[in-house]
DNA sequence: ATTGACTTATGACAACTTGTCATTATATAA
DNA sequence: TTATATAATGACAAGTTGTCATAAGTCAAT
């Protein structure tokens, strides 16, 4: 978390730091992202730095944070374009994320992204929060499908799907897997996690 | 990989080294580990070990891939005392691992380890293979009790069911959470999986 | 045994990291 | 205007990694 004294600062520098830290990150692996770069990219003497964020884990945390919490709304809503299909949703998100990819330089910052969902980031565990995504979704979510003996809250769910999703997108972006090969296995995977909780 | 000269190296030194290694990573995170430490831990001279790793990811697969290589071994004879039941050993390889950790010191290790699944290397997404695991278990999967429509390789099946299982286990070792919800849902998630692939 | 050609060993070095802290500057309130 | 609190700064210590010129072995062939 960035300290009072960081939201006090101009809207300015607030933008320049995010910037280039978002450029750094893009660039780098966490182990290989340099906060001397950052801070020299903006001119920005080493000593405010840490005025204003405890470490790299902070300013890392604080920006992908950002950019986790607006694909999670974006997520719901689409859940709810798809009437409340969760596995359809999962079906259809994942392509979504991989063309959003394709298109831009945005790739490399989905990639990162990924890395902090899926790392563990200087033994302090504080990887990017779940719970977030699982609990918003959970309420866009039509039971209807549902088989009977399902969970009612469906947490587990959720979570086994996330899970799902985010090992298909890690083999694709990270590992550089091909891509119908990830399809294939993603569907594959949802259709059996379809078999045990949809209505026959 | 190590070089020819490591291999070429006396049992000692070799052993030296990978003890050092060993300890220096039940007890740093990755981007932590201090190849410093480790040699000034036994004496060997900086030239020395780049003569012998190209860099600290290097030595890190070397010696995690001989500890995974080890697991997987067990696991399959282990399933193989499940009579094949494929979900069932899931169900109990999660328990076998979170008691090993409690017993010794191997908690730390084992952690590691599983950031070492988890987590990729310096960008070059050298992550350890777990292509390895899901071939090595098919052919001791006992068939007879999953459903026709299932896919004959079994690759889709295990991939889902392994990945289920390292994300419990992060969740326990690496994110602290409580161990029995982390296994409540580890089960509701192998029950879900089940009714997708069993015979009903 | 001596030469010469490899292979292996070594530690000083350059080029980077990070986080701290004494000092200086700037607000803000009395 | 003075006093106080807050913010900015950059030099610094203490660490990191990978390289490379030099030194020391090894070992076959003369």
């Amino acid at each position: 978390m960035p300290t009072i004294t960081f939201n006090k600062l101009s809207r300015d520098k607030k933008k320049a730091l995010e910037a280039a830290a978002l450029k750094e990150f893009s660039n780098h692996t966490y182990e290989d992202i340099s906060i001397n770069r950052i801070i020299h990219e903006i001119g920005m003497p080493r000593g405010s730095f840490y005025l204003y964020f405890e470490n790299k884990e902070d300013l890392y945390l604080y920006v992908t944070d950002k950019y986790i919490t607006k694909f999670i709304y974006s997520f719901i809503n689409y859940i709810k374009e798809n009437n409340g299909d969760i596995i359809k949703s999962y079906e259809g998100v994942l392509d979504i994320i991989i063309k959003y990819c394709k298109n831009g330089e945005k790739a490399a910052l989905v990639t990162k992204f990924l890395e902090g969902l899926t790392h563990r980031i200087s033994g302090k565990t504080k990887a990017i929060n779940r719970q977030d995504i699982i609990n918003c979704t959970t309420n866009s979510i039509n039971k209807e499908y549902l088989s009977d003996d399902v969970d009612k809250d469906l947490f587990y769910i959720i979570d086994l799907l996330t899970n799902t999703l985010i090992h298909s997108l890690t083999e694709y972006l990270l590992m550089n897997k091909d891509e119908i090969r990830v399809k294939n296995k993603y569907f594959s995977q949802l259709n059996i996690i379809k078999k045990g909780i949809y209505k026959i």
